[in-house]
DNA sequence: TACCCGTGGTC
DNA sequence: TGACCAAGGGT
């Protein structure tokens, strides 16, 4: 695989248009500390802009730092949450601010690889984080970026299940030498792909690439091979797992076993969910019955 | 590796 | 209308 034409216009072109496209986000902004360009990271993992920026806003108004959310219960940064989704994302963005308070001196570490060793912080993520908050050059790849880069690059519309080696080598590659440009670049590279080269229905006429994607020149030929496998939801596990949350969620005190059983006949399910909630930290048992979110620490 | 984990909007 | 999708991570 190559790295298609012109690297250079692809720059110039790409970083251009995000000068002024770029939707202006809170954590883009000069003021936005690391602290809260992690908790953005973490809040859109699968999670799209218009739900996290409320929430986002709340939760840094309130915890402004990482001491402040650890001096919390985990079950606080859970109800904060919301609607989210993925609750466990809260609990691990918790988990994190603990350690940053005990190993870090209250702060986000600033390299990949420290990142990398946080709850909740993955490939994604640490890249990010130390990129946009940090500045350091990496390479940063998400859902955005693989598809521009392999509708631009390889031609084709979709790109494979999970990155493959080539791709994260083509991605890499086309991460300019300058820092603080490779920093505009990642985020305009994904830009353009949150608001341009979308998934469903590209906008290829807005699109200041598009003379030169792969894709467009071979006349925008359809997905080949295996559809990607969908989310199953109705009956599902993680269906009962969130009503049984956001009735947690919405209680200040504990709730008895027999106002949960209410919300689904099936037993053995039921029991599963429950069971599955307490092991991942997301819910507390109590004497007699009763349940509510953590408030001690241990967790996951 | 493949599967599990929430929620709501879009076409 | 319902299948698909959204700045992934953990196991």
């Amino acid at each position: 695989m190559s790295t298609g034409a012109a690297p250079d216009r692809l720059h110039r072109e790409v970083l251009e248009w995000y000068a002024v496209s770029a939707r202006d986000l809170p954590w883009r902004r000069p003021e936005a500390t690391p602290w809260g360009i992690f908790v953005s990271e973490v809040m859109l993992q699968q999670t799209p802009v218009v739900r996290v920026e409320p929430v986002w806003r709340i939760w840094l108004e309130r915890w402004p730092s990482p001491a402040d959310l650890a001096a919390e219960a985990p079950g606080e940064a859970v109800r904060a949450w919301g609607r989210l989704g993925y609750p466990r994302r809260a609990l691990r963005l918790h988990a994190a601010a603990v350690a940053m308070t005990e190993r870090h001196g209250g702060t986000v570490p600033p390299t990949e690889a420290e990142l990398l060793t946080l709850p909740g912080v993955g490939t994604y993520t640490a890249a990010a984080v130390a990129t946009f908050a940090f500045g350091e050059r990496t390479t940063v790849v998400d859902t955005n970026v693989r598809r521009v880069l392999t509708r631009v690059v390889s031609g084709a519309e979709y790109p494979a299940p999970s990155p493959t080696r080539a791709e994260l080598t083509v991605a890499a590659g086309l991460v300019p030498a300058d820092p603080a440009r490779a920093r505009t670049w990642s985020v305009a590279v994904m830009e353009l792909g949150a608001i341009v080269c979308t998934a469903r229905v590209p906008h290829c006429t807005r699109c200041p690439v598009a003379d030169l994607c792969a894709w467009q020149l071979a006349g925008r030929p359809a997905h080949q091979g295996p559809a990607r496998r969908g989310q199953a939801w109705e009956g599902t596990d993680r269906q009962l797992r969130g009503a049984l949350m956001a009735v947690l969620r919405e209680s200040s005190e504990p709730v008895p076993r027999t106002t949960l059983e209410a919300l689904s006949d099936n037993e053995i399910q039921r029991e599963r969910c429950l069971d599955s909630l307490v092991a991942d930290g997301l819910v507390e048992p109590l004497p007699g019955e009763q349940f509510r979110l953590p408030a001690s620490r241990e967790a996951s």
